[in-house]
DNA sequence: TATACATATTCCCATATGTGCATATGTATA
DNA sequence: TATACATATGCACATATGGGAATATGTATA
């Protein structure tokens, strides 16, 4: 039961469920998050260690950066937000946040490890 | 934005979850659903009035009882409940729940209204 | 109209939760 | 080792929310 109401929990938080947004489109680290959706680094650090406990993401740090993942194996979660990404018009906020990602390089302030790849 | 995150909030309760489930199964009035859950009758009142709020149950009242119906319209919220039904195996409590739909005529102490149909 | 019953609402309380700020921890580099 | 930067965590606070008990409202029937 509670494997469900969790779930839906933290998808039911703005914060967290554009974090989730982003995460299911890309892996991305925690300033790049913070920058994209000019949410302050403590409170994604926070809503990250949220999804960590319930073993939503995995996380690899790359020198500096902590790079999360989001997993793709809870069915529940993961067709909710391919859900969202499917009538994203109707959701402008996460249609902008999306957009932004491609600026994601912009918050690193340093690009090794995006030259890198 | 809300329109997302306050759908997920009313999946996010237990309470209201298991109701939520019931009544995508099949109409029922507030005693009903009380009784088949044992859930005070207040609580199931007040969650009723959150999915009114959002406008997704419909009611009618027959002599004494209102019955509630789930409206079908909203697909996220419909999605959700109908992976759940689908998962049904995995979650007791709903499985439980439903299979004490039958008995929802126990709950009802007058039977006019059954015996009608 | 009085009574019984179904449902809705109000009030109060405990707890959960989101948020900001400050700070601790961890990592790389000079 | 000192410094800068990325990330995590702790603390304090305001607010939201679920829950229970009592009660109000609405409806049918005697």
């Amino acid at each position: 039961m509670n494997q469900l109401t969790n779930i839906f929990k933290l998808l039911s938080d703005e914060s967290r469920l554009r974090m989730m947004m982003l995460l299911y489109q890309q892996d991305l680290c925690v300033c790049e998050i913070s920058g994209i959706l000019s949410i302050p680094q403590p409170r994604v650090s926070k809503n990250l260690s949220k999804l960590r406990d319930l073993n939503l993401v995995s996380d690899d740090r790359r020198e500096k950066f902590v790079f999360y993942n989001l997993k793709k194996d809870n069915i529940l979660l993961t067709q909710n937000l391919e859900h969202i990404l499917e009538h994203i018009d109707q959701y402008p906020q996460i249609k902008a946040d999306s957009e932004r990602l491609v600026d994601k390089e912009k918050f690193l302030n340093q690009c090794c490890i995006v030259c890198e790849a």
